[in-house]
DNA sequence: AGCACGCCGACT
DNA sequence: GTCGGCGTGCTC
């Protein structure tokens, strides 16, 4: 008989659409060793050795065996389950990217698979013997080599020799140097993988009549280990996070997993203070900055089910859970659970999906659900759960609209000025009054444009399609998009005219700058992304402000997140027409969803709050129904809206990016796709349209959009559309399924 | 994503 | 005459 070797499908980590074939391994006695769908295994691809994971489905006998190579290694973590393996199929096809890709973000971390028997990690010496300042006593000199070491390692620790020389871009002979002079110390990683479980008998915090209704609710759906998704809706304040606390808890007493997704900003240690406190234990936390160590020992943990609760950003969704059990989506509204990297998805609504493959509840939790959110409410897909009212007493905040057609910002000595009499009374009554004030502009910086006087010429980021922004503090022009920074020339680099750049517009640095000369008495501090550059510098902020040394604070949308300051009663949104232009369809959504978030900081705690909005458009339908305090009638306005244009949720988008440095070869190719748009019933696509940064990071960019009927999928309509022709290999086709920004 | 193979400018 | 730039294409 004449015995073919036995193959297997393995899909490994590269941007592949599906899986490949291997020879099984073969065992010490020459037989090949049987594996099963989900064992992750090692795999040569091309001259190097990649991870995989071997895939359900058998391989085709089709390519010639000396094609096939063997598999490399099996390794030893958990085989990754069905479920994980059909998510993983099915957002490949959802979001039309390679399986190998979506894989590759649940393996996230080669480093997880390495057996780490005996793992030598380093860390940093913390109690070092050697004081500052002794000059002559040959202390080690710091060379920049060992400084990158330094900085890389911080105070976390958990870093294997290789994965430290090359993040700190050094060779490993620094790394050992640095341990010889005692700076650095190694030792050997705890062959432990388990995070505590929290004490679900830790006594919870009373919940009001309204709280104990919503979580028994949660609780129930938690203990039928049914799929569901369930709306938490409630106002800031009234006590959501308590609400699902309760729920985790029930997930746990199942001994089943529960995972908490949060908008990257609001993973701050206030929410980690807040679950220590309740459960008496830290979960385990994901997002982009963990160790490689802390990496691995999560992943792992994780897909062993020791990991009874993981709190974390949108990659967490992706983790290789052994039994989840409830999965939360706080803020589930906010823009950045969308994905616009690598692959393109949107977590919220990935995760509905994932909790529909575990059999479990889902949470979806806001104060201003997103629009298809409620729609999903309103068709009967999600149900929903009302907390009312604010949690402690303070009504919500008054809010008023302030004209700027006709209260006019007054000039300043310095310049054009951007508080409208209004506020500047408001804010010196509530100075007075010896309470805090917040001014909100959603935007960094001095200026957002800054022009010569003499020939008109505007400063441009040479690679995008924006203005340059001036940050004052620093003395330079940035580029919000791509980072490009340059000084702020003294002459017109277009007319070489002296002293004739101006600023245009405000940034938050130039509200400061106004604020300080208006109330020179005040205590004045900004809060930007930029300004908080770690979350040391963002707890001295966040702590100077709670202590009142900070009684005037001017921030961007940071300040909106998350954060109590209990002794804020007034909120002045400098420009609440700001997020409204654009062309962007979810504008009036985000922005009524933001100033709504903002207007919430005013009043937290016995004083009642006041909100002045600023704006030059009083009769929209966002400023007047944030002053009525109406956000369903709000979300019923941009309901109609949406409806009128078929556009999402009552239709459905794909934005076909085309990109490429050549315009001209870029705009040859648009235009045959351009010809090749076929004729569908029920949608049509539009385009070629230069995208809204027309020129990104040095490429030129066009856009087409699929607008499709609600019951077409317009994946089929790209995939065989963009199918007929192929790209110039320097041109790169992006499908962003439901795009979010349109940029 | 890497990594090799392939075709045009500055070096011994 | 070669070394090497990175454009292009494949990886079972």
């Amino acid at each position: 008989m004449n015995k073919q070797p036995l193959r297997c499908r393995v899909q490994v980590i590269l941007p592949i659409e599906r899986p490949y074939d291997y020879l099984l391994p073969y065992g010490s006695d020459g037989i090949q060793v049987e594996l099963e769908p989900g064992q992750v295994v090692m795999v040569p691809v091309g001259r190097r050795i990649l991870p995989g994971v071997v895939w359900d489905g058998v391989a085709d006998e089709n390519v010639p065996l000396k094609k096939l190579k063997e598999i490399a290694e099996v390794s030893e973590v958990p085989t990754l389950r069905e479920e994980l393996r059909k998510f993983v199929e099915w957002v490949a096809n959802y979001t039309l990217s390679p399986q190998g890709s979506v894989l590759k973000m649940a393996l996230s971390v080669p480093q997880a698979l390495e057996n780490l028997v005996g793992q030598k990690l380093y860390r940093l010496v913390t109690d070092n013997p050697k004081e500052e300042g002794d000059a002559d006593t040959g202390k080690p000199r710091l060379t920049s080599a060992r400084q990158k070491v330094i900085d890389v390692i911080t105070d976390s620790g958990g870093w294997t020799l290789a994965d430290l020389a090359r993040e700190a871009g050094v060779s490993s002979s620094v790394v050992k140097g640095l341990e010889k002079l005692g700076l650095i110390e190694s030792y050997f990683d705890a062959p432990d993988f388990s995070f505590s479980v929290p004490k679900p008998d830790a006594v919870g915090p009373v919940l009001s009549p309204d709280q104990k209704a919503a979580s028994d609710d949660l609780v129930s759906r938690v203990q039928d280990q049914a799929f569901s998704t369930v709306v938490l809706d409630g106002v800031t304040g009234s006590g959501k996070t308590e609400v699902y606390f309760e729920a985790i808890e029930a997930a746990i007493k199942e001994g089943r997993q529960a995972l908490v997704l949060l908008p990257e900003i609001a993973l701050s240690s206030q929410w980690l203070d807040r679950f220590k406190k309740r459960f008496g234990v830290a979960p385990a936390e994901w997002h982009s900055d963990l160790t490689p160590a802390l990496r691995r020992k999560t992943w792992r943990a994780v897909a062993a089910g020791k990991a009874p609760v993981v709190v974390g950003a949108r990659s967490a969704l992706m983790l290789p859970y052994r039994d989840l059990g409830l999965i939360i989506v706080d803020e589930e509204h906010e823009g950045s659970f969308k994905q616009e990297d690598g692959v393109y998805y949107h977590a919220r609504d990935m995760a509905v999906v994932r909790a529909k493959g575990c059999s479990c509840p889902i949470v979806l939790a806001s104060a201003t659900p997103a629009l298809e959110t409620m729609v999903n409410v309103q068709n009967g897909r999600y149900e929903r759960l009302i907390l009312p009212g604010r949690h402690g007493g303070a009504g919500m905040p008054d809010v008023e609209l302030i004209d700027l057609r006709f209260d006019k910002p007054e000039r300043l000595q310095s310049g054009p000025g951007w508080l409208s009499q209004a506020l500047r009374g408001a804010i010196r009554q509530t100075l007075e009054a010896g309470e805090q004030a917040m001014l909100f502009l959603n935007r960094r910086g001095y200026a957002p444009l800054t022009l010569c006087r003499t020939c008109g010429h505007r400063l441009q980021c040479p690679h995008c399609t924006a203005w340059l922004v001036e940050h004052r503090r620093f003395r330079r022009l940035q580029c919000h998009h791509c980072g490009f920074s340059a000084s702020l020339p003294e002459n017109c680099p277009s007319c070489e005219a002296e002293d004739s750049l101006v600023p245009c517009g405000p940034g938050v640095e130039r509200i400061v700058e106004e604020a300080k000369l208006l109330f020179p008495e005040a205590n004045v501090a900004l809060m930007a992304s930029d300004t908080m550059t770690s979350p040391a510098a963002t707890k001295a902020m966040v702590d100077r402000i709670q202590n009142r040394e900070v009684n005037l604070l001017v921030g961007t949308q940071v300040v909106a997140k998350g954060y109590h300051f209990p002794f804020l009663t007034l909120v002045g949104v400098v420009d609440a027409d700001l997020g409204l232009f654009g062309g962007d369809l979810r504008a009036a959504e985000r922005t009524f969803q933001l100033l709504h978030q903002v207007a919430g900081r005013a009043g937290r705690a016995e004083h009642k709050g006041r909100v002045l909005l600023q704006t030059s458009d009083p009769k929209h339908p966002v400023m007047q129904t944030l002053k009525e305090g109406d956000r369903d009638k709000f979300l019923e306005i941009e309901a109609e809206t949406r409806a009128r244009g078929h556009l999402p949720p009552f239709g459905r988008l794909a934005a076909v990016i085309v990109s490429g440095p050549d315009e001209s070869e870029l705009d040859n190719f648009c235009a045959s796709l351009a010809r090749s748009i076929p004729q569908i019933d029920g949608a049509q696509i539009l385009g070629p349209a230069p995208a809204p940064l027309a020129l990104l990071r040095g490429k030129f960019r066009r856009r087409f959009l699929i607008m499709s009927k609600r019951t077409i999928a317009p994946q089929g309509i790209a995939r065989s559309w963009l199918a007929q022709l192929k790209a110039p290999s320097r041109i790169k086709v992006i499908v962003d399924i439901d795009p979010y920004s349109f940029l």
